[in-house]
DNA sequence: CGCAAAGTTGAGGGATATCAACGAGTGTGG
DNA sequence: CCACACTCGTTGATATCCCTCAACTTTGCG
């Protein structure tokens, strides 16, 4: 009760009080194991500290973006929510590690990080960084983004492979396929599955003839129309509604 | 036969023959559906296309990291490759997607992308545009590799999610975090594990139950001493042994 | 001490991997 | 053009792994 309690009760953006000390560049470089090699170091850089007790959540899921973290000590769980509640432990960063990555596509988090025990974190102020590339920064900015948008592609991949039996699996893997494809401007009910069965087992983690199942049975009821690898989705809801019957959900 | 004998005649670093088209950077913002909002946009930056015939790779998994690709037609697949040479598909990244960031900080790909169609990319040449970051790059820098890390952490956990049973899932998560600790300077080999059964089996894909009885047998075959929170790894390689033990390896 | 959360253990069943055989599609060479 | 080889995909029978449900024990905390 305690440990959920206080997770309510969570402030967020609250500073280390007093006493907040802070880290230079090199410090950061050295907890982070990242060589700084022939990078330029400047001077006058510093990383202000932040203490967060056990149980609080560092930032949750649909926040403004702000700064990253870099955990200087503790342990932290960092949980993909579900709309309707069940969840995703994505990770659970330690001292060197980063928190908050994600957020940086959307300018939102879209995970929630909460200490695991009494920790404290380096704050690392993002936003201000990416505003000092000036001229050369057009293209950095992109691959900030791209390699954001990747994380949280991921997140949801994992999602899929932890909390979803087979074919919820399948189910999702062709609703998620066809949005990709209505972004290219294609239909998201008919498109070709470009890949093997057995790619797509691996994918989703299942053998190929799970996946051969999956698809043949909702072809049977008429879900979808499935021949070779051209498809064609019928009944969207139902898949939808197929994804939401995940397995251990929660 | 066509494919498997193609993909080991992969021919890299091919560039496009003759009438090697490009991209703008505003054309390749279109492309990325990234928007360029108040970004500085700077002129005569242009972007070489390459082409990549089926079952070609773009690159190869300890490859030297070189550029970055953005997909413009055409789908691929990304295997991450074990040791031993079973393998797991981390995506199938078309049209608009990136391939290659995972590359940027170890300094070489970890993964593999091979077409599964006629495709075509536009070559980013990420080193070079690393090197223009001037002096406010160093930070910036740092978040590059601190995102390729992070990339590259999660490919590791699809492919435990994906390709493990229930007992290797645990021995490898076990294997996994005493490194961790080993790089900060504690025992890989005694800690303590912060999170809840509950937790664990989430992050697993496991329900608490199989997490707690994979423990116990690992405890009563002499493989490790856990008594709640407190473990102890006794014998590295036996549980080294059972993570091989995949269940559907390849 | 007493309650609630966390963890353990057992019994049973359902979901999915495995093994096996077959059919369909595709490129190759006669 | 057809037979062949080979990969890919499908389907069935069976085994097994792991989830589910349930009871109990242990731990942590007021």
């Amino acid at each position: 009760m305690q440990q959920q309690a206080a997770l309510h009760d969570t402030e967020i953006g609250m500073q280390a009080p007093s006493g907040a000390a802070s880290l230079s560049l090199n410090e950061l470089a050295a907890l982070l194991k990242i060589g700084l090699d022939d990078i330029k170091v400047e001077h006058g850089v510093s990383f202000t500290l932040r203490r967060v007790q056990q149980g609080m959540a560092l930032y949750r899921a649909g926040d403004q973006f702000g700064p990253i973290y870099a955990i200087r000590s503790g342990t932290f769980k960092t949980v993909l929510l579900d709309v309707n509640g069940s969840y995703q432990v994505l990770g659970f960063p330690m001292a060197s590690d980063i928190l908050g990555l994600d957020g940086i596509e959307a300018q939102h988090y879209r995970t929630e990080a909460v200490a695991l025990e009494d920790s404290e974190v380096a704050i690392i102020p993002f936003p201000r960084l990416a505003h000092l590339g000036g001229k050369a920064g057009a293209l950095q900015q992109f691959v900030y983004r791209l390699l954001s948008r990747q994380l949280t592609r991921e997140h949801m991949q994992m999602w899929l492979l932890g909390s979803l039996g087979a074919e919820s699996r399948v189910a999702a893997f062709l609703l998620i396929l066809g949005e990709r494809y209505a972004r290219l401007g294609y239909s998201d009910t008919r498109f070709n599955l470009r890949m093997t069965r057995l790619d797509l087992g691996s994918f989703l983690g299942l053998t190929q003839e799970t996946v051969s199942r999956a698809l043949s049975r909702f072809d049977e009821g008429g879900v979808i129309r499935v021949h070779n690898k051209e498809l064609k989705i019928v009944d969207v809801d139902r898949l939808q509604q197929i994804v939401a019957n995940a397995r251990h959900s929660v």
